[in-house]
DNA sequence: TTAGGGTTAG
């Protein structure tokens, strides 16, 4: 047998970008020679590409427990100090998971990889903790910054005055945005980009644009594509789409910015809630000549459209076929949105059939899902469905609605209830021991006396659980 | 590329 096939370090970097799939291109990091010398070899030695590329790839999969072990492996490597930006992104791949434990944990770990930590991975740590919904922790980051060892920057203010308007704090966010010009850090394009987003999402739509002015006149920062897709969204809910298409025709003028997907993604959708389905295929078309192509937001924005605005089931299908074809793959709020279209219409059998089928359609429901067609359910007093799909719901650890438990609740109430609703209660219970109270106070008087009684000795039982 | 826009539900 011959000897393993010597690969450089370089070429294992070249095979990892092209490898797609992480858990293959993990194999190949873990036995980089094609096959087992007879004789030990010499360690292999890894570039900071290569530890760059498994890193990313296996943290974008969520393939967390992986990444750590690789993130181990390279903490003992003494030939290069990996880049911060690398810690930025496992931070942020953590932001998106939703976990802010570890992406702390994360971030307070960067010095021991011998790396200079900075603003930068701190700016990602709080992006990471606006994308866990965790916007005290955000706060709370930010006072302690002063013991730290780092000076905000314009990113460091751009993620605040995000998580402000997210707080629904207007006034906070304007207070930053004047704070940073006190330091005299210049607002970049990103700054002025979350005020527009967040003025015309609070219909300030005058505000918006006098402020897309001075962006221009008063700071020197011209907008850009993401500043006009607010601006046009807001036209575009407040009943003026025509003025959103003048404005759409005004920018294709401009060559210096380039129009995309999400533009059109948001055009698309006004069009149909506004009745003007036919319109729609002009501006594919359009997109097809600037060469621009439909994502996956565009196609929910049409199965949106067909399902919320035209009631047509058939068309939302045929659109799921048309991104299998354009090999664009169907997210979870692409499915999401037919389940709610079909019970909206009450037919929540044809819902149920299309959650029964995402699984082996590659899409696995997600807590909106669950609420979904449970409220659907609840809706066409299709109880005892309701009542299974409850359970598989609280097995997954998804809590329903506080509406939907109530609709429950009622429809089940009646003789006997406390032993149909008891064990649903319980098992809600199990989520989330804390919230028995909520639950209680959600049927209180919807049951009779000796029915509360059933229910309120379950409740005990849990509690000794 | 550390930050901003667009499509569900509630």
């Amino acid at each position: 047998m011959e000897g393993a096939p010597k690969i450089s370090p370089y070429r294992l970097s070249f095979l990892l970008r092209l490898e797609k799939n992480p858990s293959l291109a993990l194999e190949l990091f873990r036995n980089p020679r094609a096959t087992a010398p007879a004789t030990p070899p010499k360690p292999f030695r890894y570039s900071a590409r290569s530890y760059d590329l498994i890193i990313c790839k296996l943290g974008r999969a969520r393939m967390f427990a992986e990444m750590e072990d690789v993130l181990h492996q390279m903490s003992v490597e003494t030939r290069f100090t990996p880049k911060e930006a690398l810690f930025c992104h496992v931070i942020s791949f953590y932001g998106r998971a939703r976990l802010p434990v570890p992406a702390l944990h994360a971030f307070e770990r960067i010095a021991s990889f011998r790396c200079r930590r900075t603003i930068r991975s701190f700016n990602s740590l709080l992006h990471a903790m606006i994308n866990c919904g965790d916007l005290e922790r955000v706060q709370s980051l930010w006072q302690d910054l002063d013991e730290r060892e780092f000076v905000p920057d314009a990113c460091t203010y751009n993620v605040l005055i995000h998580a402000a308007t997210l707080s629904g704090s207007l006034g906070k966010a304007w207070d930053l945005f004047d704070e940073m010009r006190r330091k005299r850090i210049r607002p970049s394009v990103a700054t002025f980009g979350t005020l527009v987003s967040a003025l015309c999402g609070n219909s300030k739509l005058d505000e918006a644009f006098r402020l897309k002015k001075e962006m221009i006149k008063l700071y020197g920062v011209k907008p850009n594509v993401y500043i006009y897709t607010s601006l046009i969204k807001g036209l575009c809910n407040t009943n003026m789409l025509d003025l959103a298409l003048k404005l759409k025709q005004k920018i294709i003028l401009d060559k210096d910015i380039k129009l995309d997907s999400a533009m059109y993604s948001t055009l698309i959708r006004a069009l149909f809630r506004d009745g003007r389905k036919g319109e729609v295929v002009g501006f594919l078309e359009e997109m097809k000549e600037k060469g621009i192509k439909p994502d996956t937001v565009t196609y929910n924005a049409m199965i949106a459209g067909f399902c919320e605005d035209e009631k047509d089931f058939d068309a939302a299908f045929e659109v799921l076929n048309e991104m299998a074809r354009n090999g664009c793959k169907p997210d979870v709020m692409s499915y999401n949105t037919i389940i709610a279209g079909f019970c909206k219409e009450r037919r929540w059998r044809h819902a149920s059939e299309l959650f029964e089928d995402m699984p082996r359609r590659g899409c696995r429901p997600d807590l909106v899902t669950y609420r979904t067609l449970f409220e659907g359910m609840c809706d066409a007093g299709e109880l005892k469905d309701a009542g299974l799909l409850l359970d598989e719901m609280v097995f997954k650890g998804y809590a329903p609605g506080a509406v939907s438990v109530r609709k429950f609740v009622e429809g089940v109430s009646g003789e006997g209830a406390g032993d149909r609703v008891g064990p649903a209660l319980c098992s809600l219970a199990k989520l989330n021991a804390a919230g028995v109270e909520v639950w209680e106070k959600e049927i209180r008087g919807l049951l009779n006396q000796s029915e509360l009684l059933k229910v309120v000795k379950f409740m005990d039982r849990l509690r000794m659980d």
